[in-house]
DNA sequence: TTATTATTGTGTAAGATGTACACATTTAAA
DNA sequence: TTTAAATGTGTACATCTTACACAATAATAA
């Protein structure tokens, strides 16, 4: 997918300039690099975020991201699957990069500079995989204090989620593969903090025609039910040029 | 501006368990950061790129980004600020992270890796100012290869460009102080690589409110000179938010 | 001095998109 | 059978976007 060392075939590789680049390398200070990952979910109405106890005695009964140090030779997505992976068992899934922290200070044991990733996953397809104990499902909006900076950083990544699903159309990633619309609009209220005209909502997913209608109806709801959908995973990726701004 | 460590207040920092955090993070590997900045500007209607020859003899001949490692403690942003100083003598200038570049084979000393940093300046400022033989400015479309990653990372800042121009008003960032709406028609012409419609482009400014008529005109022009204008830069901070999207 | 050229500055109509809003229909539950 | 709660749909209005043309101005060339 990404352009990877395009120059290298017109680079020299004699050994003494290798040498040379090795031991430029050898002089630069070195930093643990540690990726987090914003894990966002929907149930029940809510934005939701998977938190683990910290690891360390230090912030003893504090929430904390899930994360872990970057191995030798690892790419960071790689290590942001690996610890989605991990944690959770999950494959697929949503993941981005979202930024990096870097503040001398951040981490009690000294400098470490960490990699956010905001993950979206469907609480229902992940529930029964977690193993781990102590890892649990908190409402976003219920959490006001974390260890490290992940407060900050959790924050970050809630903005960053906010308008990066006004782009693209992110959401599906969080809900079960059926859905009713009324299932999608709480999902966009929830995550944008708005409540939207439910005609106009329901008239703009349908203009954009990625909504499949499985001719299914939802069940055991306390009043009529709707209709269900699945998303056209196919349609958007073919599209996703057009879903506005270019990936980078 | 960003909040930092607002739980530490409540954290217990008791000796012995700092002595815990510090042994941990001293069992993560670390790896050797450096920032790399893409430096816009924009000169006869050309979008340019500051660009400077690669100090390994391996990628002689090849241009490179500014770019140095992370020292001891420092943040990341200050690095990118450090580097705009140095090499170009310019303190406030635009300047946002776009993300991490960490193929393991990315640099042929081994393992390094880099955090992207898109700036945009006004070549006329600045012009003066650098001290540096071998720094240039480079028609960005002009330039097809490069050292290390270095193209690909200079591609991904150039659409984290487009797309960021579209939502806040940068363009200004390259201009001089005094500028004619053709001056910043054309910026936003060779930015987004499209033609746009003159009438329609001077109404959208307009409607913005963030031009200020200066009560001067072109000069040396040689046909009918328009008017020129600044930016309003304090309306646009008092607004921002209003401007597509939270900043994260 | 005049004519030519190039570019500035402006307005309007048509289309597309976004917003506000109301009523009949369907199912579950009382 | 009635009630309650949600679904499903359409229309008018406002706003934004796009397409498009002509007079005014200054520099230059004749």
């Amino acid at each position: 997918m990404t352009k990877r060392l395009t120059t290298t075939a017109f680079v020299d590789h004699a050994p003494h300039l290798i040498k040379d680049a090795v031991k430029l390398v050898a002089s630069y200070p070195t930093v643990p690099i540690t990726v987090d990952c914003v894990i966002f979910g929907f149930e029940e109405n809510e934005l939701k975020v998977l938190l683990i106890r910290s690891d360390l005695e230090m912030y003893k009964g504090f929430w904390s991201l899930l994360g872990d140090n970057v191995k030798d030779n690892e790419e960071l997505d790689s290590a942001a699957y690996r610890i989605l992976k991990e944690r959770t068992g999950m494959n697929d899934v949503y993941l981005d990069q979202v930024r990096a922290f870097s503040h001398p200070q951040r981490h009690p044991g000294g400098r470490v500079i960490t990699l956010a990733y905001c993950s979206l996953l469907n609480i229902q397809h992940h529930e029964l995989m977690i193993y781990a104990n102590e890892l649990h499902w908190h409402s976003f909006s219920s959490i006001k204090e974390m260890a490290f900076d992940h407060k900050e950083i959790l924050d970050t990544c809630y903005a960053w989620l906010q308008k990066r699903i006004q782009e693209h159309p992110l959401g599906f990633n969080l809900l079960p593969d059926k859905f009713s619309l009324r299932e999608l609009q709480n999902l966009y209220e929830a995550i944008l903090g708005v409540s939207l005209d439910r005609r106009n909502f329901r008239k703009k997913f349908a203009s954009m025609g990625l909504l499949i209608d499985v001719g299914e109806m939802e069940e055991d709801v306390p009043h009529r039910p709707g209709k269900l959908y699945k998303f056209n995973f196919e349609k958007y990726e073919k599209n996703k040029r057009k879903w506005i701004g270019i990936d980078f």
